[in-house]
DNA sequence: ACCCACATGTAAGGAGTTACATGATTAC
DNA sequence: GTAATCATGTAACTCCTTACATGTGGGT
C-alpha cells in the first residue's frame, strides 16, 4: 500500500531531485494523479536515505537561501521501484465527492443541481486543456518513439487524464440533459 | 474535508439502515466509488446520532444475534445533506497506483509490463461486467424516467463507472500496442 | 505594506486500513 | 473441522491534510 514512497522513487529514478523540486513536480507534471505536502516528502526522503534506497548526491547554497539538498536514486531503490512496479495490486477506489453528491441530485431542485453540474464540468476543462497542452509539449521532446524513453511513459499517463477528463466532461453534459 | 459521514447520509437519506447494512452496500451498490470499514461506520453513526443528524428508529433481535439497530435520518440530516450536495469543492486526485506503474514502465522489460497491464485489465473488465448487470437491474426497476427518482440517480454513477471502466480498459489496450 | 517564490521542516488531527473480539448457525 | 454469514464494536497503526515556523529578496 503505501505508495508515496514509491511515487517519490518514480520521479528521483528519472533525474536528481530536492524535496522541493519534487512537491513542485507532483503538483504539476503527475500533477491531479498525485499529490504529497512537505509534511510527507521531507521525513519520507529522511527515511528513504536511512534505507538506502536513495542517496544525497550533493548540496546547493544560493545566497540567504536554505541549502538545497539534492538526491538521487540508487541501485537498490531502482530495484525496489521496478518489483513494486511489477507487483500485483487490487483494483483502486474511485473516491470522488462530486459521485456522491450526484448520487444525491434526486433530493434537490433541478436548477440548483444544474448549477453545480457546471461549475465542475468546468474544472475538468480546464485540466483538461493544462493535459493537453503538457502532451502537445512532451511530444514535441520525443523524436523517435521508443518505450524505453521515459517521455513515452509519460506521455501514455497523460493521456489517460485526457481520456478521463473527456469522459467526466460528456458526463456532466449528459446529466444536464436528464435534469 | 471529504467525509465519511456524508456518504452514510447518502444512504441512510434512502432508507433506514443498519451500520452493517451500510457497509453491506457500500461494497456493492456504490462499491468500488466508496468503501468504509467497521471501524468508521459504528463509531461515525454514533456521533451522527448525537449531532442530531440521524435517528434510532427501532432494533430488531434475531434468534442469538446481536441487536439490529436501525437508524433513519432526520429532517436535520437531510438539510446538511442537501447543503452538502449543493457546495462546490475542487477537483479530486485520481491515486491510483497503476497510473505510477505505468509512468515506470520504461524501467522495465516490455514483456514483463504486457502481463501486468493484461492482469490490470482483466480485474476492469470485471468491474465493467458487473457495472453493466447492475444497470439493466435498476433500469428494469425503474418504469418512469423521472429525475426526482432516486434510482434514477443511482443509474446516473453506475453509468459514470461504465465509461469509466471501459475507458481504462481501452486505454490498457492501447498501451499493450505500444509495448 | 503585503504577498509570492524559494527551501527546509514540525505539529496536530482527521481519514482510512488491517486485524481482532464475540458467538451461534449453516454449508463444504 | 474449517470457513462464511450475520452484527456489533475496539485497537493499533499508517496515511494524508491543513496549518504553522523560519527568513530574505522581488514584484505590485
Amino acid at each position: 500500500m503505501s505508495s508515496i514512497r514509491y511515487a517519490l522513487l518514480t520521479l528521483l529514478a528519472r533525474e536528481p531531485l530536492s524535496g522541493y523540486d519534487i512537491k513542485l513536480q507532483m503538483n504539476s507534471r503527475i500533477g491531479p494523479f498525485w499529490k504529497v505536502g512537505s509534511n510527507q516528502v521531507y521525513p519520507e526522503l529522511s527515511k528513504m536515505e536511512g534505507e538506502g534506497l536513495i542517496r544525497l548526491q550533493g548540496t546547493e547554497q544560493h545566497a540567504y537561501r536554505p541549502v538545497r539538498k539534492l538526491y538521487e536514486i540508487t541501485e537498490a531503490g531502482r530495484e525496489a521501484l521496478i518489483q513494486w512496479t511489477l507487483e500485483r495490486g487490487g483494483v483502486e477506489t474511485v473516491r470522488d465527492d462530486f459521485l456522491l453528491k450526484a448520487y444525491n441530485s434526486w433530493l434537490v431542485k433541478p436548477e440548483e443541481m444544474a448549477a453545480q453540474i457546471e461549475e465542475v464540468k468546468k474544472q475538468h476543462e480546464e485540466r483538461l486543456a493544462a493535459y493537453v497542452a503538457k502532451v502537445e509539449e512532451l511530444t514535441a521532446m520525443l523524436d523517435a518513439p521508443d518505450s524505453h524513453d521515459p517521455i513515452a511513459s509519460t506521455i501514455s499517463v497523460v493521456e489517460f487524464g485526457i481520456q478521463y477528463e473527456r469522459l467526466y466532461i460528456e458526463w456532466c453534459e449528459k446529466l444536464l440533459k436528464k435534469e
